[in-house]
DNA sequence: TTCACGACATACTCAAGCGTATGGTTTTTA
DNA sequence: TAAAAACCATACGCTTGAGTATGTCGTGAA
């Protein structure tokens, strides 16, 4: 209870994001998110022009944080290459980083806006972890296949749904670094 | 034109099925599908009893169609276990088999009807896809991550976006063949 | 203290979508 | 070919959500 009570936007899109997450984007509607604010539409429509204001800047807002967050984290304090990938491995299948990320793939099935956020940060991504295997070695071939491999399983890990428990995920972990680094 | 020009359900589900794949599970209405048949509501009410008897209805059309199209294709008229395998990578990057997947994916994040017939098919199939790894030679634990990788690349595929073309896709096919079964 | 502006409430309109009630029209069957 | 059953149209009521117009309240600057 440091300063007011009274919202900012960035309270909305925080809300925005985590309703999106856990119930879709159908629930990311105006009256339901004032309603979890305590508030009325007549907020929101301070903050935003409308609707589809918001879900644009949902999409900057979460590619952003995301971006520095990463990225930023995996390069620091690493002595070779192989343990980039290995920490970079680790960082994205915390629960915090892959947070919205599932939820904001679902909907750019069928959303242009988010689809195209996503394809520049899943390009972005690809070009990374390629590099860092053509780091540890391997010619330009062997290091897209190693890190579409990598990158497909995050993704399909989040989205699918076998139900695995938080140990055997992390011994799966262990087991595609060993057998992607391999010679 | 042999029948009648009147619906059957039937023609209720293929179409949803279709607006679920292009325009989501939202779009997936009574009226809008109504409007595309050329008929009211009147008619809908008359095949189901509400919209969410065709979604569980879609569901089972979907797996049940799915699971009696692949599993047999792959099955019959394969030498040893390595051409199996590379059938059933093959099938199931076509275009018509995995049609409809993505989309229920997508919808099954936040729905928990369609996330339980998706998981008894992932689990199912995973269960079928390491046997195919074991009978190749491999032991348990290194065919099953190796069925993960596979299984969790085609997942992935169809949900990310990376715009490549038909034949980077054949080529990584082949790529990622050739890595998952090498010894 | 006041008053101006930021932040929200209230009260509407409009459209979309679900479901029902009821009646009309084809098709099938006896 | 007439009755029965299947199929569809019309016309409702109800709810939810977007967006607008306008009123109200609190708080910091003058």
């Amino acid at each position: 209870m440091k300063k007011s009570k009274q919202l900012a936007a960035e309270d909305w899109l925080k809300l925005a994001l985590e309703t999106l997450d856990n119930e879709g984007i159908h629930k990311v509607n105006v009256e339901y998110l004032a309603r979890k604010l305590g508030v009325t539409k007549g907020s929101f429509y301070w903050h935003f022009k409308n609707r589809e204001t918001l879900l644009k800047e949902m999409l900057n807002y979460w590619a952003e944080t995301l971006t520095t967050d990463v990225i930023q984290r995996s390069r620091q304090s690493s002595k070779d290459a192989k343990e980039t990938l290995l920490k970079l491995m680790t960082i994205i299948t915390e629960e915090k980083v892959g947070r919205y990320e599932a939820a904001i793939r679902a909907w750019s099935m069928h959303d242009e806006i988010a689809k195209t956020t996503l394809r520049k940060v899943d390009k972005q991504r690809l070009k990374y972890i390629t590099s860092v295997f053509t780091d540890i070695g391997f010619k330009k071939a062997d290091a897209e296949i190693r890190a579409r491999m990598m990158l497909y399983y995050q993704v399909a890990e989040q989205g699918i749904f076998l139900s695995d428990s938080k140990e055997k995920r992390k011994k799966l972990l262990k087991q595609r670094f060993a057998f992607l680094t391999r010679e």
